[in-house]
DNA sequence: TCTTGTTAGATTGTCGACAATCTGCTTGTC
DNA sequence: GACAAGCAGATTGTCGACAATCTAACAAGA
């Protein structure tokens, strides 16, 4: 018999939809912060009861995306400043342990995804879709954490990342310029190839660092506006 | 007018008190891993409709001690050494970190609070209390997280706690001998108090390697068993 | 004018019933 | 006896309606 391993079959839940169609819209921007959920109005608009919504809404109040109070509502999650910083350099930090664990278990199949995950982000950028270019990198990044056989970091990391998308969309919708064209992840591809686990590290942090200092005046503007309802 | 900081008032919604009732089940090992969560006769003992339940179980997911499986169930999850030793290396990278950020912040309250934590462990293990032993140990070694001012590590933190206190339960719940009446946070204490950093993170590695080793044999012990509906 | 009480509308929280799906048993066939 | 089909019971997923709560506007009184 040929070896075939079939990948697991589609959640059918409604719940599952709604927690991905409601995630997308928050993680690109479509959902401001500080923006309500209104239960009714997204129930009708995606032909589904209040049930399945709630339970969704449930979850990513969890994941850290939405915040809920009883009785008022269901919010998107505010940026601050201090919140970027927070995520930032808590990043470091894992990103640090992740090459450590990684490092060692890196292999052939390794590096052809890490390639393959490469070329997803070039090819984003070509096509000036700025949206996937964001998705495509933070692939590539959190490729070190589906490495680390850690089940936790991963699991940290996973929610982690879920905001810093959310960070970059609002920092890329705010700002109305073509993203830059060159190639920022090549060094790094090259030192997860490299035999200087310490210079991986080293880069991890500086590269993070790049795009930060920009993320970080945009979170210092936010921090002028008051909050909707 | 007298200064007065009134706290925010109790959450009065039931899905808040059955979430606090389910983890407590949980984390006192009260439920036990894989084992299965009936809505229905879960529902009619706590005298709810399923919906506010549901919306709990949902939350709990998400916290990761429970696991869902659509159309067949949601059960505690299972616990495996691999997991111990993953949560366990990743929380000796967040103390250093932890402990690194709340260092040049601790002042008069930290102390105070350090010193009164510390008494409610001594208190738990005096009246043999183990469950509240695992509680008060936990929240003690929590100060330095809630003292990071780090919003997203002291979340991380949480979520890794629920873990560690659910781990640690089970540990205490198989071995059937009385606690050690020793008190092993004497030393952790007075490092915090003092002025060296570097003494203060190297020692929380080690402390906490010690209940490590014993909770890891229990962690093998569980691997054999097999999974129960 | 400021504060306090009231009320109507909108929104969230909860409930009981129904639909979809799974599991194990039974039955029939070879 | 082995095996597939189909049925019955139990359980999860979803729905529509009702109850509890909040918000904002308005009225009454000091």
């Amino acid at each position: 018999m040929a070896k075939l391993d079939f990948s697991p079959i589609a959640d059918t839940t409604r719940r599952a939809e709604i927690v991905a169609l409601l995630r997308r819209a928050i993680l690109t921007g479509q959902l401001e912060p500080g923006q309500k959920l209104n239960e009714l109005r997204i129930s009708e608009q995606m032909r589904v009861s209040r049930a399945p919504l709630r339970e969704a809404m449930r979850e990513l109040v969890q994941e850290g995306i939405l915040t809920s109070i009883p009785y008022a509502g269901t919010f998107v999650i505010d940026v601050t400043a201090k919140d970027i910083i927070d995520a930032y350099s808590l990043n470091k930090v894992l990103d640090e342990f992740a090459i450590e664990l990684a490092w060692p278990l890196r292999d052939r199949r390794f590096f052809d995804e890490l390639d393959r995950r490469h070329e997803a982000v070039k090819q984003a950028t070509r096509a000036l879709d700025t949206t996937r270019q964001i998705e495509t990198a933070l692939q590539l990044h959190g490729l070190i954490y589906e490495w680390a056989d850690n089940s936790v970091l991963l699991e940290t990391w996973q929610r982690l990342t879920s905001r810093l998308q959310m960070y970059f969309a609002l920092h890329q919708r705010a700002r109305n310029e073509p993203v830059p064209a060159e190639d920022v992840h090549e060094t790094y591809v090259a030192l997860l190839k490299g035999s200087d686990m310490r210079a991986a590290q080293r880069h991890a942090r500086e590269h993070i660092d790049l795009d930060f200092e920009e993320l970080l005046a945009y979170a210092r503007g936010l921090e002028k506006r008051a909050s909707k309802n």
